[in-house]
DNA sequence: TGTACATCAGTGAACGCGCGTTCACTGATGTAC
DNA sequence: TGTACATCAGTGAACGCGCGTTCACTGATGTAC
């Protein structure tokens, strides 16, 4: 049991990290409980990691990883479809993200206190942007919009999922899951939106 | 100083609430921190509030007031408007609001722990909710459109305003107010994204 | 108007908890010769 | 191939911190008579 000398003790106590996240929550998450759901003494994480902060920025490089992975994934799905279909079923990925890993998404995206000049989590995080912008500017193939335009379009667009991805996410963190039926995980065709304010 | 029996000393907690919530943000937020900004003994708020969740529940419906009595004054000021002008302008005073009191906002939607079981908490959120939403009815009118694809859009448009609100402040949480400029605090034209999907 | 007394609000000491951090330590590893 | 030794990773006891909660208390209030 001397377990002297784990080899990858960072990367295994980033796994408890992800864990224990999903089963306490971002509050719930400590050094000491990674360290004690790795199976290691609770002083050990500061071996590998300044503080809890940087614990947390670490394992939010991989969350933003995955959610571009994921995007990257939805984007090649769908690559021979309609700029308009892409769009919808890319957020709709941004959507689905949220609800298979609210524990990282609220990690993401919550003010939980990252640090943001980490350089690798602001290569992760800008990248994981990229993926989704990326989507949009098929759309502006066809039309004639000043870039001016354009990036408060890519904004409103990116509003639009994550304030969906959000709202969802508090209403099925207040009321439960039962809240979370399959239309209410469907981000409605934004088409309604040219609809109502055309 | 004997101040025995201060008189409405819960009423007193909630402003000191308020403010240490703003000075040192919600996770500085305890009761001993509010009892000694009220300057009064730590064990004090217990007779008021059964714990911290029920102080953070009650300063939450406080803050779903404000934010609706925000947008109920928007509301009026543009009862003459155009109903596009006023959707646009309504969703402004949202974002506006999450500048102004970006503590409450978070107070409000972030995944604090709040009593959501609690009806007074209940009234004032959907009362705020409605304020929105009511905004967008009366886009409707020259529009055929069924019972779900109006519900549909209605969250479509919450999540426009919510999700720019939520960016922003992850924004300038993370790079600090700099990075709030006056171009950055307006709500996009809405109407780009009858160009982009249209 | 005056006194007795129940009620209520706030006190302050104490408790146990989990936390991050420190520190001297110990045991495993791998390299130099 | 074998031995000496520096390096490194993890240990476990200890520290101080702020927290929510409890408890017997005390002082103010207001009501009954």
């Amino acid at each position: 049991m001397g377990d002297y000398h784990h080899g990858d003790l960072a990367n295994a106590l980033l796994q408890s990290a992800r864990v224990v996240l999903n089963e306490k929550g971002i509050h719930g998450l400590s050094l000491r409980a990674c360290a004690a759901h790795a199976g290691v003494s609770h002083a050990a994480p500061t071996h590998h990691f300044k503080s809890l902060r940087g614990l947390l920025t670490e394992l939010a490089v991989i969350a933003y990883d995955e959610f571009a992975e994921a995007l990257q994934v939805e984007f090649k799905n769908v690559a021979h479809e309609h700029p308009k279909i892409r769009l919808q079923k890319v957020g709709q990925a941004y959507v689905d993200f949220s609800m298979k890993e609210p524990r990282l998404f609220e990690l993401m995206f919550s003010s939980t206190p990252l640090d943001f000049e980490n350089p690798r989590l602001k290569n992760s995080a800008s990248y994981a942007y990229q993926q989704l912008i990326g989507i949009v500017h098929p759309l502006f193939d066809t039309k004639e919009m000043n870039e001016d335009h354009r990036e408060q379009t890519e904004v409103l667009v990116w509003s639009i999922v994550h304030g969906y991805a959000s709202l969802l996410m508090n209403e099925s963190e207040r009321y439960g899951a039962k809240c979370t039926d399959e239309s209410r995980r469907t981000l409605p065709d934004l088409g309604l939106l040219a609809e109502l304010l055309g």
